[in-house]
DNA sequence: CTTCAAAATGAAACCGATTTCAAAAAATGA
DNA sequence: TCATTTTTTGAAATCGGTTTCATTTTGAAG
């Protein structure tokens, strides 16, 4: 079945097709009368106009591309998930691609929402929050952005990228401050790859930490690993052989969180009596381990909320920052502070 | 900076729009010399045709709308990835929508994909997989369905759509025989909502498994739900009130049974040794919980590639067969069966 | 009842591809 | 070499909107 067009309802209005597109935007003055019949019309016959139509004659599409690591990590789900929210409220939709750590992957993604001309780009993992970007890459990141605004939670030197980041060093200083409130010295960091950007960052701010507090940093406490389940029990198991035990265990995600509290459980020990543990990202899982985990937020929907805005300015032209931070927030639970009464 | 379109690279080349056009879809006759020629002008620039430009000229865009309850749901998150990676390969795009159990935003979501006049829509969760869909719901999707085809994993009566599914049956019998295998007779369902489609077959097929094995079906076994952890944990505390305890209990989805997990755990009581634990879904959660969750796997890859299969040949005009099942598998782990060496 | 500015309108161009159709060029056979 | 078939080719129409610009209507002021 053919689908309508402007200029069917143009011709059932007696009108042309310039006032239907113009009850359509309504940005232009059109007599009411004439408006309502139109919009009787759209009501009646579900008329929505043809996006691609619509974007070909102004040569914008009204969508942002959305390119993550991996969906099924949730901390990109979340941020997706907020990304779509924010830009709904914006009139944009949004397209999602994964990376899944493959560069070719990321320069075919991008290729792709060229394609689709795509209003503005927002990218999170990947190349753009790895230290040793190849220059590969940053040459087409340079060729794309001279057309599309890029934004990114990461950095990429020798480009033009907006940046919208959380602030890493905020986030250690709640984690670092709130442990060593508690009375902790001895805090371990199992931490991710010292190669991408946001990982490093926390290991320079929890040696600074450490040092500001005259507190002692051995590098014995500090356990490079991968950002899952895995890692963390691997970095876990590294650290149960250190002379000293530490008493505290800063994870690099909740998953992470997850495989360390198992290994500690493993060893018989208790969380947080014998060994407290407190990560980043506070997602859903941190709600439901046993302890409840104590987690940096990363307040999603205004990340959300600030990335697209970013997007959408600079897609349409205006005058944003080109490097933006968002506050996280420390969310306490019994991972770390055992509550009174329960036990 | 202007973007460089079919008639730049015609000039240069020396041959008109049409000329390029044919050497970009490969589909006609052009002389060698010019097509090199051609090719080497969209190397160097790094010519992109326009995929609004093309949506708009064939009237169809190549994009295949995904619509989720929500992403943030790794069994979602699977799906979509599997969909995305099916779609590349068919030459297609993906947009994915939340649905976030709001039928307004899956109408509101429908309406964005006619107006990106999407090849097809597959959806999953949601309306389309309610027992009590409303009318309103399916007069709009038999609306839409007369222009794009609607592929589901559910089942909408009155409608047209094409129908995808996990074979719920199978998946039951793999879980109930295996329990059953072990010796366990008292088998508790920590189901999800029964005006689910897919937990309402779920639900009749444990049913028709216990008569089959005659044991007694006792009504204090079955506990509806919700589908997270708090819906499991809040199922086992009400199984623990059970006069007789059950042996081993089938939860919904992972996160379910974590919670489930947890409520056993608190009793003091151990997995599987006291009571088996065992679910649907087997998302990434599974292989990481302690003990490992014995779970049903749904082949990601094979229904993804099934859902956009369906879509793009409906899309196409070619046939289809309107109900189609996935065959799931049983991953066998710890929490069913405690391994012979440890403990 | 003019006169002139403001508002409303439609014809046509445009966005950037594909496709049809007829013409031109090349290849084939006699 | 010429007639005929087959390949190549480009001009122009098309897809469905928006936008410009000139024209018509309307309304207010004189």
């Amino acid at each position: 079945m053919k689908n309508i067009t402007i200029y069917d309802i143009a011709r059932e209005a007696g009108v042309s097709a310039a006032t239907v597109s113009r009850v359509l935007t309504n940005n232009a003055n059109v007599r009411p009368e004439k408006k309502q019949k139109v919009q009787a019309l759209i009501e009646k016959y579900n008329f929505k106009p043809n996006a691609m139509a619509k974007g070909l004659s102004d040569t914008k599409s009204k969508v942002i591309g959305v390119m993550v690591a991996d969906v099924r990590n949730p901390f990109y789900a979340e941020v997706f998930l907020a990304c779509e929210l924010a830009a709904e409220k914006a009139g944009y939709t949004v397209l999602l691609c994964n990376s899944l750590g493959d560069t070719d992957r990321e320069k075919q993604n991008l290729e792709l929402f060229y394609e689709q001309r795509v209003s503005a780009v927002i990218q999170l993992g990947g190349r753009v929050d790895d230290l040793n970007s190849d220059t590969d890459y940053v040459e087409i990141v340079n060729q794309f952005t001279s057309n599309i605004p890029l934004v990114v939670s990461g950095k990429l030197d020798g480009t033009l990228c907006y940046q919208v980041q959380i602030d890493a060093v905020k986030a250690v200083d709640l984690l670092m401050e709130h442990l060593i409130d508690l009375g902790h010295r001895r805090i371990a960091l199992a931490s991710g790859r010292l190669n991408v950007l946001s990982t490093y960052e926390k290991y320079q701010r929890y040696k600074q930490i450490l040092k500001n507090y005259r507190i002692d940093c051995r590098e014995e406490y500090v356990v490079e690993g991968r950002y899952n389940y895995y890692g963390g029990y691997e970095a876990m198991e590294k650290l149960f052989r250190c002379e000293e035990l530490p008493t505290a265990i800063i994870a690099i995600n909740d998953y992470a969180a997850l495989g360390i509290m198992h290994s500690i459980q493993e060893h018989g020990l208790r969380i947080p009596q014998d060994i407290a543990v407190a990560s980043y990202d506070n997602t859903q899982l941190s709600e439901l381990l046993s302890p409840r985990l104590t987690s940096v937020d990363y307040q999603y929907d205004v990340f959300g909320q600030k990335l697209v805005e970013t997007a959408v300015t600079a897609a349409e032209g205006g005058e944003v920052s080109r490097i933006q931070l968002v506050t996280p927030k420390l969310m306490v639970r019994e991972s770390t502070v055992s509550e009174a009464g329960s036990l």
